[in-house]
DNA sequence: GTGGCTTTACTACGATCGTTGTGATCGTAG
DNA sequence: CTACGATCACAACGATCGTAGTAAAGCCAC
C-alpha cells in the first residue's frame, strides 16, 4: 500500500516538473530507486499510471483548509482568499499536475471528468466557495463560485506555469479584492 | 516555406489535441499526409520541433483586434473584452497548445521565456490592456494589465480545458463587470 | 542551359517505450 | 507450520520514437 503511494506521488512529481511527456513507468521506477517494472506492476497500462496521478492529485489538493470560519466582510474574505491561494502555490506540484494532466487528458473524456466535473475536489471547493459568497451577501452564489474558482485558476496558472514564474507575477490579493468588491455585496447577512 | 508553415500549423493542433505528448515528427507527417521523415527536415529534433510550435503559437496569438478604439466607459470595456475573449475561445487551438507548452517546457527556461516572459505577444497584449485601463481612469495600470491578463488565462483555462469544458462554464462577461467596477475607476480620464 | 544551393524523399540505427509473462518472495489467516 | 493470495524482481516482445545520413528533385542566378 505504501508502495502504491510512493509510485503515485512520484508519478505526480514527474507530470508537474516535465508534464505528461516526461510521464513513464521506467521513470518512475528510477525516481524512487526501484526495479524496473515495478511501476508497471501497479499500473499495468499507460492509462492506468495517468489515472493513479488523477487520484492522487485528488487526494492532495483542497483550496482552504476545512477548519476555516466563514469570513463576515470582504476585507476578512480577501486574506483568507490569499493565504489559501499562497498556500497552494507553496505547495504547487499537484496544481501544476492537474493542469498538465487536464489538457493532456481531453482525448480521454473520462479521464478528463476524473480531473474536473467529476473530481470530489472540485464539488469541495465549489462548495467552500459559495459558502464564502453567501456569508457576504453575494447574490447568485452558485454561479459566482464557479466564476471564483475560474479566477483562481488563473492565478495559480500565473504563478505556477505562466508569466508570473519568471516575470512579474500577478496581485493575487488585489484582483480578488476588487473582484469581491465590484460583485457589489451588500454586506453580511443578517441574522 | 509554406511546406513549413503547414508542419507548424498541423504540430500546433496535435499539441492542442492531445498534449505534448502527442506531439511527433511522425504524427505531423502523418496528419499532412507527408512521407515520413518530411517534419525530420525541418525540425531536426524533438527541441526544434517544439520551438516551431512555439512561435506559430506566438504567430496565430493575439488577444485583442488592434484597431479597437479605446473605450471610455466600464460597460464598454466589458463588452470589448467579453467580444475579444469569446473569439479567442471560438479560436481554441492556439490556446491550448500555449497552455499545454507552458507545463511541459517548465524544464527548458529559454523555452518556457519564449512562451511567456519573452513573447512578443506578452507585450502587445499587455499594452492593449493598459490602454484600456488607462481609459478607464484605473490607476497603477501596469500592474492592473498583469492581473488582467492572469485573470483571462484563468476564464481561458475553464473554457478550453478545465471545468468549462463539459460542465457549467464560467461568466466571463460577469467577472471582467465585477473586477472592473472593484477597480474603482473614478471614470474617464478627462482631456 | 548549367552550375550550385535548397528542399524533398527515403532509409536505417539505437534507444526508449508500453505491455505481458514468469517465477521468487513476502505476509498472513487457518 | 502451512497454504495461499498479494506483491515483488526480472526478462523479453514488438512498436514507436528521436536522430542522422544519403541521394534525388526542384529552383534560381547567371
Amino acid at each position: 500500500m505504501t508502495r502504491r503511494d510512493d509510485i503515485a506521488a512520484a508519478a505526480m512529481e514527474l507530470v508537474a516538473e516535465g508534464g505528461t511527456h516526461a510521464l513513464t513507468h521506467r521513470r518512475v521506477d528510477r525516481r524512487l530507486g526501484l526495479p524496473e517494472g515495478t511501476t508497471s506492476n501497479h499500473a499495468r497500462s499507460r492509462r492506468e499510471l495517468m489515472l493513479l496521478v488523477v487520484q492522487q492529485v485528488a487526494a492532495v489538493a483542497h483550496l482552504l483548509p476545512p477548519e476555516a470560519p466563514t469570513p463576515s466582510t470582504v476585507e476578512e474574505a480577501v486574506e483568507q482568499l490569499t493565504e489559501a491561494f499562497e498556500g497552494v502555490v507553496a505547495r504547487g506540484v499537484d496544481t501544476r499536475a492537474r493542469m498538465s494532466l487536464s489538457i493532456d487528458t481531453l482525448l480521454d473524456p473520462e479521464l478528463h471528468a476524473l480531473l474536473t466535473t467529476d473530481s470530489p475536489v472540485r464539488a469541495t471547493v465549489l462548495e467552500q466557495a459559495r459558502r464564502l459568497l453567501d456569508g457576504l451577501g453575494v447574490p447568485d452564489s452558485g454561479q459566482r463560485a464557479i466564476d471564483l474558482a475560474g479566477i483562481m485558476n488563473g492565478l495559480f496558472y500565473d504563478r505556477l506555469v505562466g508569466h508570473g514564474v519568471h516575470g512579474t507575477p500577478v496581485d493575487a490579493e488585489a484582483v480578488l479584492r476588487a473582484w469581491l468588491t465590484g460583485l457589489g455585496a451588500p454586506g453580511p447577512v443578517s441574522p
